[in-house]
DNA sequence: CCTACCGATCGGTAGG
DNA sequence: CCTACCGATCGGTAGG
């Protein structure tokens, strides 16, 4: 790790910023202009622009323009993936685990809007092997939910004639939507977004038996 | 409308195609290379190539490459709210119409899947006129969907404490997604995805009162 | 449809 | 981080 040289000409006269504070404004200026733009539409240019530093610049803390992309993908879709895995962790049944798993997803998609709506739509842009590396084996979130299904259905809480992986998806689907339509400062909040679609999804995939348990 | 010319010399000695002809087929190359490589990220240049002819020839068919983009999406757009209107309007009560309407979208959305995923991804793409020329005055699709769940909702067969809104975004969440997931000759066919989706939506935000009389 | 082009911009690099 | 640059490619055009 080389250090940034010290008194160098600046562009506008600010004072350098440690690296791992310009990192990070790197980061957060790459995932808004991703988010606008689209990452093949987006341009090292643009970047460059909204840090008032010169593209080339830019090469000193990136080896390539995928860097950027990775990084703001391998966060978001790692916190994400941290808030489900611990929420289907604590006490409760499946199907209660569930719930509380659909919760946490969306309020975790509404409260990072912009770098989830970078990871639904560009995660195709990068090289198969650094998308392997994100998703870890197999669909580990996608996982998390169909497991919780066949476990509820185990027990009588999911009705029997469905499959878990459509179920799975269905839920998915519904939740994952919010990041095209979710405004804050709208009309709903994290918190109702999160309760209500949890309760449709449940009530569309539970046992009367359950349902009746639950009320 | 100018007609092609006649024996000029052709690039790799095939016969020249009718105007109409060539236009779908352009259309065709277009739409599954947008799906592959994003709009920003396809050039015309691949384009051309899969057609076996120039790059500057495509502009014998167009004005722009917006113009590709633009057709693919309208396309797609108008024929998938005609499918959902025509099934909104047969007899029956707001339910039912509700879960025929999601039948309608879901096998629509599977059999065009190509052009939907583009329409879902690019349309941000198109300058915002363009893009309203597509979805017509307000939010056609969405509307269909909320419309029927709110006179379900004054019928008491949609639970009274629901947001039609947020119940209509729920459900289109789920179906949409099915153009992330859904892979002709795969483990579903449209009609079971179809229908398994409308299930679980109906279930999603019926009353009691409904599912039992639908029983 | 082809020939033959153009200006602009792209991601990226050598050297300091 | 800046200076100064490169090869490649982009969408698009004039003229036939």
């Amino acid at each position: 790790m080389r250090q940034p040289a010290g008194r160098s000409a600046r562009r506008s006269g600010g004072e350098r910023k440690p690296r791992e504070e310009r990192w990070a404004e790197l980061i957060e200026v790459a995932t808004q202009v991703f988010y606008e733009k689209g990452y093949d539409g987006a341009s090292l240019q643009d970047i460059a622009d909204r840090l008032g530093m010169l593209k080339g610049s830019l090469y000193y803390y990136i080896q390539s323009k995928e860097d950027l992309l990775f990084d703001v993908i391998s966060t978001v879709h790692r916190d994400g993936l941290a808030v489900v895995r611990a929420r289907a962790e604590v006490e409760g049944s499946p199907l209660e685990k569930l719930e509380s798993v659909i919760v946490g997803h969306v309020e975790h998609t509404c409260r990072n809007l912009v770098p989830t709506a970078v990871f639904l739509h560009e995660l195709s842009a990068l090289p198969i092997d650094r998308r392997k590396e994100v998703l870890g084996s197999e669909h580990a979130y996608q996982g998390v939910f169909r497991d919780l299904i066949e476990q509820a259905q185990r027990q009588g809480d999911v009705r029997a004639d469905l499959d878990p992986r459509l179920a799975a998806l269905s839920v998915l689907g519904s939740t994952n939507w919010v990041y095209r339509w979710f405004r804050p400062g709208g009309a709903f909040t994290p918190e109702q977004i999160g309760s209500e679609l949890a309760e449709m999804s449940i009530r569309g995939i539970a046992t009367e038996k359950a349902l009746a348990a639950r009320a």
